[in-house]
DNA sequence: CTGTTAGCGCATTCAC
DNA sequence: GTGAATGCGCTAACAG
């Protein structure tokens, strides 16, 4: 009862075991008639073959690794279908890791990941290994892309965008809007700090701020208003860092008899889908987490045909988009 | 500038590959001193083992693929999550795979994983292969766990519950609240499809239903609800496939001036988070989706260690939280 | 406790 | 167009 061979596919088609890789793999490189009784012959006796050891030999695993901090983090879910969807179409894999936003295990996977010698690493967020683990990827020549942020010199490639400009954009979005009293509701990660920093400084002053431990959630946000309102019971506008997180603090509100927009304005962070279809629908910063995938898969491809993409850094930019939670007339 | 092989840590050390070997991953089969001494000199010249050359030698890849129908239905996600970690811990890494509800790409998904000689392959729903397919993966001796259903005869394994007790436990808890006039929103897979016959069957006579495509979202809530009210305007209670459909439901009820619950009832499925957040807050079907997680990790790991667990199928059964959304006085 | 031998299944290099 | 030899990096089986 062992597994069947290409070996096996040989002797059934009277060949060779490297014509009968050929036949299968590269068709072009052997007889027609050759090929196609070798094909024949392969799904007959129901080969199967064994992508180990085909990677081993060609030092080529065609799996990638996704490196995620939080699978539950529905930001990322968006990217996470576009990976999977867009890699499986080119013959890749994608190799799951959950770092729980702990540098240790980051470390842990990264080892991992080289070990499984997948031919590229996708993470959300920018690693930061420790030197030890640094020079053990770059010795393996792993192409790297870190999404969902941008360095000034990020690891090896990066496509994302600024968490800075997007607290700018919406600290500029609500002064236009002439509100004074605002604050921000954020969970404990760094991206959501940087957008926090983005804000204050375009902001001009500190505002009240209610930080509640990552993952996001709507409990948390419900929770986060309630903070906010005891620091100013008269605020008019919420900047949070997840949708939600948003949507907790949508509801809060609405326990608390305030009405949204007109008592209190809310914008949330990632674009998810729900945020166009709760009441009040939600302004939000929209993020293209699919196309982030796609600049991502295909940088990771360019370096593993043996090139590299003209820009090594990518900005994917956001948009504000405006909805009922921030239209007070 | 080639890789670090054991070869370049057994010279170093000055032992042979075997032992080097050894030293590293069966310390004890070694002299105290050897091990240490080997175990730095690794660490030393950065090296990494190639999983993929051991994998193909032992004979196991120390992978494990999941099949999901759709990346984005946030049900699975606490079981992905668990998955991901509980595997981690034991040495073993997800190959994620993404079935989009088709019978081809699924076929195409088994093959590939059989391919790359996963250890175990767990599935959310049931499988369905070609004959063709399902020969190979028999003959692959590759444990699979089928989870998130209950099948009479399941392919290998199976670990989950009976959805049609699920509709039909529904059914009886609307019986019990005296309530005449039901709907059904349902998204379009075959889970959603059974449940609703669990309720159809319970309750005795056929109900409004809308069926929206797969997979479920807020919007599609939205809609459902609507198209619901054509068909009875004066419904008194909806049964939502998904969480996210009841959560569309609610917003959409609110949207109309319904009150919820006193004008309707609404039920979801699956116990997200989000569910006792909401506003009214929302009674659900709840189901221990890392639980499902850790059954399907234990016995997959049983079988890779040669023995099977004592019963295949397990039944981890699910529980109506009830909320406000259904505590009508 | 340690080493030698012999592959795992496939693809690259060279011949013919 | 086809094949024989060779080795990818590692470990199981046996021997010493």
């Amino acid at each position: 009862m062992k597994a069947i061979t290409l070996h096996d596919v040989a002797k059934a088609a009277g060949v060779s075991v490297i014509t009968a890789s050929r036949a299968l793999s590269n068709p072009g490189r052997v007889s027609e008639s050759t090929a196609r009784r070798v094909q024949q012959v392969a799904v007959e006796i129901g080969y199967t073959p064994n992508l180990l050891a085909g990677g081993l030999r060609a030092r080529r695993s065609h799996t990638v690794a996704a490196l995620l901090p939080e699978i539950s983090v529905s930001q990322f879910l968006p990217t996470l279908a576009a990976l999977t969807e867009g890699l499986a179409a080119e013959g890749y894999q994608l190799i799951l890791g959950q770092t729980g936003y702990d540098r240790a295990r980051e470390d842990d996977l990264l080892d991992t990941m080289i070990g499984r010698r997948v031919d590229g690493i996708i993470a959300t967020g920018l690693l930061m290994p420790r030197e030890e683990v640094k020079r053990r990827l770059i010795a393996s020549r792993i192409p790297v892309v870190e999404t969902w942020d941008l360095s000034s010199n990020p690891f090896d490639m990066a496509v994302g965008f600024s968490h800075l400009k997007v607290g700018a954009a919406v600290a500029g979005f609500f002064l236009r809007k002439g509100w004074e009293r605002v604050g921000i509701a954020t969970g404990s990660d760094q991206r959501a700090e940087q957008r926090r920093e983005g804000f204050l400084s375009a902001w001009g002053k500190d505002v009240p701020t209610a930080t509640v431990p990552a993952p996001s959630s709507v409990a948390l946000g419900r929770q986060a208003l309630g903070r906010l309102l005891e620091q100013d019971p008269a605020l008019q506008a919420v900047f949070c860092s997840a949708d939600t997180l948003a949507e907790g603090v949508l509801t809060e509100a609405r326990a608390r008899g305030l009405r949204v927009p007109d008592d209190l304005a809310v914008c949330g962070f990632g674009g998810a889908e729900f945020c166009a279809h709760l009441l009040p629908s939600l302004t939000t910063v929209q993020v293209d987490g699919a196309g982030i995938a796609r600049h991502a898969i295909s940088m990771l491809l360019q370096c593993i045909e043996g090139s590299r993409p003209a820009e090594n850094v990518v900005d994917i930019g956001f948009e504000i988009v405006e909805r009922e939670s921030t239209r007070r007339v």
